[in-house]
DNA sequence: ATAGTTAACTAACGAACGTTAGTTTTTGGT
DNA sequence: ACCAAAAACTAACGTTCGTTAGTTAACTAT
């Protein structure tokens, strides 16, 4: 068994350019994990198979088991990594008080819906939210999660925000669910046609750069009619 | 060759029921593109097999072969069938000023935007809005076709109807391309959720029960502050 | 009755899929 | 230097997939 296959490792075929990045190389777990991420929120689950996984990290589709159980475990590490990672986030972190008095209503509302999606101004991130638009309509738990915590929840915060902006005078009496549907229903089609309808094609670097202008004109244009005084 | 063995028809097996339809059977044809409409709503188009095709309709996968050059071939002639549908609508059919003078800008707008919405309020119609949204991402032929017909058109559509609302005095002079995308946004948005985020899970029987509610409050919100004038 | 067409059938192909078993190499602590 | 653990490898299994070839039954027009 002297001249059995010799083995070529992960990195040293042919063309493999990867030299000295030596404080810290990306353990393999990870490179499975962002190869998935890329190709599940370029194809979408079904359309990508263990092997392309393997392939894009340049490894044996065996070799993934020694770090995942399967497909659908790398997909739910990836939908977990993406809830742990919006669940670090403080909502109401400033005293929307402080905000309303500095800026007046239509610019809190600027800085506040750009605050709330420069949380998500990050490459690997825009990617989870491309997979998780993609999976909606299959994937449950993303689907009762999204429903949940990227609509419901949102919508109450900005209810609750808007009933604050009328017991301060800041704006006329209104229903303040209809105001929070208004503005974020608005919202949300601008996500679905980033992530869903236009992904790769936006002349923008990233959601945020993409919609903001959008979003300043909506803002204006639903305060025009309920606005009472602006800052100062 | 005496005992070979013996075939059994489409519909003939055990637990057939089907009797007496003597009119109009539906050809087979037909049956394959309403099974393939179905299961493709349902669980989208890589996640259906030719199998689970000929399964639903009571016939051998091969016997698909038959009637349409192969998978893709069914899909192409759904949306085909959807695109023609679509396009035997005339938009313009009455003079937007008479029912302005009939109904007032408000009136008007409900009117439109049920009938429009009345257009597609048809069960196989809406199973086949279902599919078109799920595979939106991965159909090129699709999405261009969403975006230009679905999207743009009517943009352009609303763009000159707020327009000519000004000139008629309706509503005071403002952004046109904006009213359009204050209004229609929210619609696309409304469309997303019902066939992509809660199909099948809607209280209501279809999407423009579903939808008008909603629908009208935000029209009465938008209105409420460029109306001029209201009908009689 | 017969011939031609349509549309069902059986059977199988090659490819790709997710996954597993068993083996070999690499790595890190002693 | 050695050994155990980690992580790569080869090879294969059993399915399912879309599709095709060839066969047989059922209509339809003559």
């Amino acid at each position: 068994m002297g001249d059995k296959l010799t083995f070529v490792r992960k990195n040293e075929g042919a063309g493999s350019s990867m030299k000295n990045n030596p404080p810290a190389e990306k353990g393999t777990k990870e490179q499975i994990m962002d190869a998935a991420i890329d190709l599940f929120s370029q194809k979408g689950y079904d359309a990508v198979s263990i092997r392309d996984i393997a392939r894009a990290v340049g490894i044996r589709e065996s070799s993934i088991y020694n770090h995942y159980k399967g497909k659908e475990d790398i997909m739910d590490t990836i939908t977990g990594f993406f809830i742990d990672e919006l669940s670090k986030y403080d909502l109401n972190a400033i005293p929307m008080e402080v905000l309303l008095e500095k800026y007046g209503p239509v610019g809190f509302m600027d800085v506040a819906g750009r605050a709330y999606m420069e949380r998500i101004k990050n490459p690997r991130m825009e990617k989870i939210w491309r997979l998780i638009s993609i999976e909606l309509y299959r994937n449950e738990k993303i689907r009762a999660f999204f429903k949940s915590t990227m609509i419901e929840l949102p919508l109450q915060a900005w209810e609750q925000t808007f009933r604050k902006m009328m017991d301060l005078g800041y704006i006329r009496e209104y229903d303040a669910r209809l105001l929070a549907r208004e503005f974020f229903n608005y919202c949300l089609f601008l996500f679905f046609e980033y992530f869903f309808l236009n992904y790769g094609e936006s002349e923008y670097e990233t959601f945020v750069d993409s919609v903001m202008d959008n979003l300043s004109g909506h803002i204006r244009f639903m305060f025009e009619k309920v606005a009472i005084r602006e800052a100062a």
